[in-house]
RNA sequence: GCCGAUGUGGCGAAAUGGCAGACGCAACGGACUUAAAAUCCGUUUCCUUUAAACGGGAGUGUGGGUUCGAGUCCCGCCAUCGGCACCA
């Protein structure tokens, strides 16, 4: 490779361009109040998720969306903008743990190191970030403050009168250890031995850790919590203001998962729960998860002291009628309570042999369903049936209330139940057009039948109906659930954030905000235990805070850091605030939008993990004053996965990865810009061709060439084609289309095709015998978001020959289009017969409909095929075609 | 199973309801060259007529529909990809 002589001297522009930028530090912003900064300008924020700097460096999948994102900063500079367009790291996490428990060198040494190689990478591309701003998560400087955002989230619990976080201060019940936003709880969660820490639900993919691939486990253990459930509601509500991708706010709501139904109170039928001790407890224990709501509700409180009650919850309160069994979760706790002593052995039998099941095997194996009876019963509050209750692990203790009335027949899994224990099966919502029996399964909205209360009631009717009963009978409610769980954020690693917190006498206490930042202990030994304690449990003398109190050894998940990344690229060196508000004001007070951030691209992997958890701090902080917007990114683009040249996802087993450095040696930095952006449309997925790269690094080619000739020694000099005239009509037609074409497409983020419009510019003045200067300007203008190395250089050259204005493209104004050039004196009509292409013909622009009419029926082409026919209708559109309807 | 996205030449793709395939790749032909590379010019959806040219027909996964006119809008189906997945 090495010996082709290179198309233009692209290696020597990059290097001497990037050297300019660095040295003047083209690209850094000032904040308002700073030197230099100009009030008179509009903002605009444009952000990159920034990456975890990995040891294996960029592949080109990483720089298609930064690459956008720096045409979009580039030209919003142009256009007059205050751009800020930040990079940084997201530098705690898991390989630089491991690589550290393997050698023992320090994460924070990889970490150096893998982030000097990302930004050394980054650079090369010639990308226009303000480093002057870069953040690194992992630095005490940072996380300092996102250890004072716990903090907040800590001292805050959701007032649920005002929908909004509020100081623990605020709150007048007994314990406020109940309502905080950061709290700890024993709760069965996802615990993952070969990474030995627990795992956020989102992290966890087809029982599987979405790190590594390894199993997880469903463990009860004790952990911090984030109540992110308190803001499910406003986390679905808020999305409706955001210009973000449907298919991504969609994917929010479904993983909130509202829905709105009853929850229900079945008593527990005395005569057969033979177990006095089950009868005789006092403790009204009804959920698994929500016993303090249900605590709450004032209607059974009057009933169920003495007596136990199996509370569901169900979208379809309508079928109640229809509910002829119930089942209780394997886990729920009633079940321990309520089993008769026959039936004690079999239903810890399967208990046993559920819990030994993997998330897996339990929902997406399970072909059958499985069960087994507690000998217990309930009464059905609408009808007073004695109905059994069973126990089964197609009921999930995590969901609801862990326990559900089992309606075979509007229910395909309680339908499957039924069938295989012999239930049975009783329809009670006639399907429309059917006949009772026919609407057994009939999953939709119909006529409520069978059932008393609701009898001739259309569905939607028969619900309210159905729950206004219960509440007046005392038996039930209306209720919302959620999928949406509340975020496990403890993690037992050594490289996260540690927790600003002790223990004291066994409750946890916060510290205070001058004792950040909390820095974890040096270890020489960074394994996990294998136990699900914490590696720092480990620095006996650091987690000793006190001689009564001892530090917290779980660290933060690395969502942590990236929670709020975007704020503090706003002002990244203060030291006296997580972001200064008159920095927050400027950068994320968009008017009119709920969101700061203006433009925000990245991998849609984060659709449900990075992006909601930042939206629920973001409406933490905001809800306590500290920010302008109740959303953090206005705008969001999700670029596609850039394959293989194989069409298959890069990997290193499959040998396909491309770095862009090798693109780069070859090509350059533009060319490898171009490409990125020139493949297709930036959303898509799309496969990489190096064969691709190199069309595009000829067009760059031919644009040198407008410009430069070469000598006989092979050095170039600027070509005598190039004269300060006048283009003429077509040119300039060429000029104004392709500005025109060049701003909505990156307006758009369509920058394949403005691309392919600079290509025709280019193809145009191709053989030109004289260039106009001015073209020439304009061109690399429009040119320089996407190739700014290349367009610097010959600007340069230009400005030193013709004398013509700063010789700094970065400074320059985005031209306009003058639309006088684009309107023609004659346009071209097609002459369509039964809307079939016949023939074209030319016409001035001032032809009235009439003229047209004439002239396309005089046309021999059209007289031939409406020969013989009688015209029924003549179509014209104005500028564009006649069609003749002739039969 | 449910939800969503996408189906256009050999390939990446383009097309406010109005000339399908812009632009690029690959391929083929030509110019330049002793030769090659590079560069420049041209051809290139498929079928078909013809000695050749001019022609003719079909065509955007598939079947319908709306419309003077559909790649584009509506309904059904098929395929691929992605998400969720016993969520009551």
């Amino acid at each position: 490779m090495s010996e082709r002589r290179k198309p233009y001297p692209f290696d020597v522009i990059d290097q001497k361009w990037q050297a300019i930028w660095e040295e003047k530090q083209s690209f850094h912003t000032p904040n308002p109040g700073e030197k230099d900064f100009d009030p008179g300008r509009p903002k605009f924020y444009v952000l990159d998720m920034f990456p975890y700097p990995s040891g294996t460096g960029l592949h080109v999948g990483h720089p298609e969306g930064y690459t956008a994102t720096d045409i979009v900063a580039r030209y919003k500079r142009l256009r007059g903008f205050n751009v800020l367009h930040p990079m940084g790291w997201d530098a705690f996490g898991l390989p630089a743990e491991q690589y550290a428990i393997r050698t023992g060198q320090h994460p924070s040494v990889t970490t150096r190191e893998n982030v000097a190689k990302f930004k050394a990478q980054l650079k090369r591309i010639g990308f226009s970030y303000d480093w002057q701003r870069e953040v690194n998560t992992s630095d005490p400087r940072y996380y300092r403050w996102t250890q004072w955002i716990f903090l907040k989230i800590y001292n805050s619990w959701f007032n649920p009168q005002t929908r909004k976080a509020e100081p623990i201060s605020t709150y007048r019940g007994n314990n406020p250890d109940d309502v905080r936003l950061a709290y700890v709880a024993k709760v069965p969660v996802n615990w993952c031995p070969q990474l030995g820490t627990v795992l956020a639900n989102e992290e966890v993919v087809d029982g599987k850790s979405e790190v590594g691939g390894f199993p997880v486990e469903r463990k009860p253990m004790r952990q911090w919590m984030l109540r992110i459930t308190a803001y499910a509601d406003r986390l679905i509500e808020e999305l409706d203001g955001l210009a973000w991708p449907e298919s991504i706010k969609l994917l929010q709501r479904n993983w909130i998962g509202r829905s709105e139904g009853a929850e229900i109170d079945f008593a527990i039928d005395l005569g057969s729960a033979r177990d006095s001790r089950a009868v005789a407890g006092d403790s009204p224990e009804t959920s698994a998860l929500d016993q303090k709501k249900s605590g709450e509700s004032p209607d059974q409180a009057r009933e169920s002291r003495a007596l136990p009650i199996i509370r569901v919850f169900t979208t379809r309160p309508d079928t109640i009628y229809g509910a002829n069994y119930m089942v209780l979760a394997p886990e729920h706790p009633l079940v321990d309570q309520i089993v008769t002593e026959e039936h004690r052995a079999s239903v810890q039998q399967y208990r046993v042999r559920v819990s030994a099941k993997s998330d897996l095997e339990r929902t997406v194996l399970a072909k059958e369903k499985t069960g087994v009876f507690t000998g217990a019963y309930a009464v059905n509050p609408a009808n007073n049936a004695k109905i059994p209750i069973w126990t089964a692990d197609y009921v999930l203790v995590g969901y609801g209330t862990g326990a559900i009335m089992g309606v075979p027949g509007h229910d395909e899994r309680d339908l499957d139940f039924a069938q295989k224990f012999a239930f049975p099966v009783v329809p009670v919502v006639q399907a429309p057009e059917k006949t009772a029996e026919e609407s057994v399964g009939f999953l939709g909205d119909g006529i409520a039948i069978n059932s008393p209360v609701i009898d001739g009631l259309p569905t939607p009717e028969a619900k309210k109906k159905m729950i206004a009963w219960l509440k007046e009978n005392g038996h039930g409610r209306a209720n919302v659930n959620y999928k949406l769980r509340d975020w496990l954020f403890s993690r037992q690693r050594y490289w996260g954030e540690p927790f600003p917190i002790v223990w004291e006498a066994g409750k946890h206490r916060a510290l205070d905000e001058n004792e950040l930042p909390v820095v974890p202990p040096e270890l020489e030994d960074y394994k996990p235990t294998g136990t699900g304690e914490p590696p720092l449990a480990k620095a006996k003398e650091w987690i000793r805070y006190s001689d009564v109190a001892m530090r917290e050894t779980n660290t933060m998940p690395q969502w942590a850091g990236s929670c709020w990344y975007y704020l503090r690229f706003c002002d990244p060196q203060n030291d006296e605030r997580f972001v200064g508000e008159k920095a927050e004001r400027y950068w994320m007070g968009s008017a009119d939008t709920p969101g700061g951030v203006d433009l925000y691209v990245g991998g849609i992997e984060h659709a449900v993990l990075h992006l909601l958890y930042a939206r629920f701090w973001h409406k933490v902080l905001f809800d306590l004053g500290y920010l302008s917007k109740t959303e953090p990114f206005q705008q969001l683009v999700n670029q596609g996965v850039i394959l293989g040249e194989d069409n298959q996802k890069m990997s290193k087993s499959r040998g396909n990865v491309v770095s862009p450095d090798e693109v780069i040696d070859e090509y350059g930095a533009d060319a490898f810009r171009c490409y990125e952006m020139f493949m297709g449309p930036l959303v898509q997925m799309k496969p990489w061709s190096m064969r691709g790269v190199e069309g595009v690094a000829r067009f760059l080619a031919r644009v040198w060439r407008l410009i430069m000739i070469e000598r006989q020694d092979g050095t170039w000099e600027l070509s005598e084609a190039i004269r300060e005239v006048e283009p003429d009509k077509a040119q300039q037609k060429i000029i104004h289309g392709t500005i025109k074409k060049v701003t909505e497409d990156i307006e758009t983020l369509s920058f394949n095709t403005a691309i392919s419009q600079m290509m025709i510019f280019v193809n145009a003045f191709t053989n030109a015998e004289v260039i106009p200067l001015s073209a020439m300007r304009t061109l690399l203008v429009l040119l320089n978001p996407f190739a700014p190395h290349l367009t610097s250089e010959l600007w340069e050259k230009l400005a030193e020959k013709f004398h013509a204005g700063p010789n700094d493209l970065t400074s320059q104004k985005w031209p306009a289009h003058d639309e006088q050039w684009l309107v023609e004196d004659e346009v071209e009509i097609v002459l369509q017969v039964n809307g079939k292409l016949r023939d074209r013909m030319r016409v001035s622009i001032l032809a009235s409909d009439e003229d047209i009419k004439a002239a396309a029926l005089a046309n021999p082409k059209v007289e031939e095929s409406i020969a013989g026919k009688t015209i029924h209708k003549i179509v014209v559109v104005p500028k564009k075609l006649v069609n003749i309807v002739a039969a």
